[in-house]
DNA sequence: CTCCGTCCATGAACGCCGTTCAATATGTTT
DNA sequence: AAACATATTGAACGGCGTTCATGGACGGAG
């Protein structure tokens, strides 16, 4: 009845991702057009918008690609119940992650658009970030009592935070307008400090 | 000898920062654009290359004067020798600063172009930044005993890059991607968290 | 008062960008 | 073979930062 399609929009999709996922890690995300992305398929530009709405959703997706692969990541990070210990094997985990994913790993936290409409994030994107947490809010747990659950989910999202300070200052190639220690270096310094203040007594 | 100029090359360069910062007040920063500068001034685009380097280099300045404002609100906060008080004062005087201007300030925190070949921070603009953190160090002084220099400048730095992470996701709009609580609630919850931690014996 | 040299100022042009959509190419069905 | 349906194209649009040949207005010389 009709022509076949070359791939199925699925597989374009991610035959897309693919393509921009690459582009990025070996070109840098301002290399990150509709045009590079479409020419490096072999298809023309106007095909990416028939599979996506526009460049903001497939990177929204390659989002949900990053993230994913970073859950994996910190997942397998051993545990041995001891919070410090834990967070610190955490940590080992983040920073090797960001170091061999670091174009698309920035790109989480690169507003394109940072004004006009913001794109509501869907809910699955939500759920995945909130996935990363709960690991977080795991190796918390020894520090708080059973009944606190939204002290300990308070306290997971604030050290999310403080850590979040030094990627970004690192990626940017900003840390070291702020302190000569590495990036690891000052992490590890956080999560100790944070442990020592969520420790002491209230 | 030679045709007088409307504005000398310094009320110019002023001339343009004031009229870059009236846009992004009043239409946020994505719509700050050399061709709407140069229209909203009564020139013609051409003109703020003569002036500048390019676009990003107007930025920087702008920057400055946000910086400087910043220092200002920052020294004017009421200081009792009491870290923890201090610091939410501290603390309120950002807060307020960035309520008011919050347009400018996001900006200090979005890269735009994140890639490619980053124009290094001129001298002066470093200087102003070590100028803040001077404010942190002394309150944080009274924390640690007068031989623990190092210490302090450390903690200083290391809260000033929590507290980072609090900016540049509220900035982003991504803050409530994390938590549903206000910038303002995180931030003094992080400075809490923080003086416990210092305070705790090792 | 005229003319000229100087320099301020212009704005079209360039090569990008994201996005749209009429036109076309190519397969399937009749 | 003809008709059809749709996958795919790529020129076009408006906007961006940036450049630079051109024009025009002023100060001074004759």
């Amino acid at each position: 009845m009709a022509r076949q399609a070359r791939h199925s929009r699925e597989e374009f999709r991610e035959l897309a991702l693919d393509t921009a996922q690459a582009i990025v890690a070996e070109q840098g995300m301002t290399a990150l057009t509709a045009r590079a992305v479409a020419a490096r398929m072999g298809y023309s530009v106007g095909m990416l918008y028939t599979a996506f709405d526009g460049i903001e959703e497939m990177i929204v997706h390659m989002h949900a690609r990053t993230l994913d692969a970073l859950y994996d990541a910190l997942a397998a990070s051993p545990r041995s119940g001891k919070p410090e210990a834990d967070l610190q094997a955490l940590l080992d985990s983040y920073l090797a992650f960001v170091r061999d994913r670091r174009a698309a790993w920035a790109m989480l936290f690169t507003d394109r658009q940072p004004d006009g409409a913001p794109i509501p994030l869907p809910a699955w994107y939500l759920e995945q970030i909130a996935r990363v947490f709960g690991l977080l809010e795991e190796i918390l747990a020894p520090l708080f009592a059973p009944g606190e659950a939204a002290a300990r989910a308070r306290a997971a999202r604030l050290l999310w935070i403080a850590l979040h300070g030094v990627w970004t200052l690192s990626a940017g190639e900003r840390l070291e307008i702020v302190t000569p220690e590495s990036a690891e270096a000052v992490a590890r310094h956080m999560v100790e400090v944070f442990v020592k203040g969520l420790s002491a007594p209230r």
